[in-house]
DNA sequence: TATTATTATGGTAGTTTTAACCAAAAGTCA
DNA sequence: TGACTTTTGGTTAAAACTACCATAATAATA
């Protein structure tokens, strides 16, 4: 059985491949999962969540691991992230790309299991999504729950190290692109907009008054002459995100830290 | 003999998934690819290169194609992507880094002919070498060739996609960050640095004069004190990248346009 | 109701950075 | 020698950034 397997691969490499010599260099048997890093924002607790559910089975069995899937006959990437992403929360807003691919020989305990060589491969999905609306869809079997970035539990697989990337990568857009738009509401104060990325980045990148300033100046939020009032203070004007006004501002840089 | 193949995934699946119900929902079986795009600079004619190899075989036969190979049996991803790049080019400085992944279903005419689920998923690096000193390795049977960016042939799969999105990320990597120094000699004149940055972001980023005093003023290029002396003019100054003084540095941008 | 606290808003002044030039220095080439 | 080329090191005006501050408009409170 395992013979059966591993010398299947062998055969196709002859027909594909071109610039091998040696036929004892065996090509890879591949399962190809997607695993979502999900942020999402808690700006009244300022707090920066990650989503994670827990493995039901082994390997890890019973260890919080990142929301995932192997991907299904005839189905995009992308579109098992979708999946994962939809089976796991109810949202209305939210951001989705792909991340980076792990790939490396034996990230995977199952690999050493078996005696043909399948391997396993993470094609990794980073998101961002509107926590205010997000709705958790417990399956009542395995657990769910947002872990804050700054007390992770330990993780299944190579987890750890996908969702420092996906940090990385979430700083970056935040800063280089107008993503934090995907996950506002409609309308909301530039207050609103400022929790967002001290939230994410820091207090130290900007001051609010210098913040407000340096977006008003890029003219493609809309006043929308609404004012919200929550609770003591001034109300703040209702502004609006203008995609057409931001067309040409496209990869420039929005703030800095 | 379909049906042996199709019906492996879905035991395995059984054994390896937790949030399944429909047993008629079949995994996929991968076959997992590299493909390197392979850039390179020729300053003395102002020309972005990427590196093409001819196909020798079914699908696309005798089309120009991106440099790849399918992934072996305990061999990690930047490994197939180091090693498709030794077998078409010596070169001693290169930078490589993961691009993305491509692995929509159909993006390789093979998967249509076979009657099982078999996927083609690549992985794509996206490579920077020094031009003055790679030489191709012609192994005497498929072509291999530099061609401009601006005068790219009709490539096989979806290989011009995957050539766009790295001419992107070479942009984006030479903006903002010190990925130049990987590719110019130890030494080299800030002539040499403006050629490389003007040949990939196009004439209008900036002044020579203004390119000169911003990046001297951030004090991680070291005179070395000789003079190169190159045809008429002044001679320049030879510089050396010094890492240990752009640590600080790190993650903020070099260069704007 | 008058006062205080809170948040939003709009500004100023000083500094730094950028953009567009310009002129001298130090070579080669004819 | 004189013309030409390339490097180098400026200058200057405009723009942007930083660290503040004053005021407006509301809620909470005495």
């Amino acid at each position: 059985m395992p013979n059966r397997l591993s010398s299947e691969p062998n055969r196709q490499r002859k027909m594909n491949r071109s610039d091998d010599c040696c036929d004892e260099l065996k090509l890879a048997d591949f399962r190809v999962g997607v695993d979502n890093v999900i942020f999402s924002v808690d700006t009244d607790l300022k707090r920066l969540l990650v989503l994670l559910v827990m493995r039901q089975e082994e390997p890890f069995l019973g260890q919080w691991s990142l929301p995932g899937t192997l991907v299904r006959n005839g189905e995009a990437l992308e579109a098992a992230a979708d999946r994962i992403l939809a089976e796991k929360i109810r949202v209305q807003n939210l951001y989705l790309e792909q991340l980076y691919t792990f790939g490396g020989p034996m990230r995977d305990p199952r690999e050493a299991e078996a005696s043909y060589g399948v391997r396993y491969l993470s094609v990794s999905y980073f998101a961002l999504v509107r926590y205010s609306e997000a709705e958790l869809i417990a399956d009542g079997v395995s657990g769910i729950a947002w872990y804050p970035m700054s007390q992770l539990p330990e993780l299944a697989f190579d987890h750890s190290k996908i969702i420092q990337y996906g940090h990385c990568r979430l700083r970056n857009k935040l800063e280089y692109s107008p993503v934090a738009f995907e996950v506002l509401p409609d309308l909301f104060t530039l207050s609103d907009l400022y929790q967002l990325y001290t939230t994410v980045l820091g207090e130290h990148f900007s001051d609010y008054s210098n913040f407000r300033s340096r977006l008003l100046k890029l003219k493609f939020l809309q006043d929308s002459g609404v004012k919200a009032s929550r609770g003591a203070g001034r109300p703040a004007s209702l502004y609006k995100f203008d995609a057409e006004a931001f067309e040409p501002l496209k990869d420039k840089a929005l703030v800095f830290i």
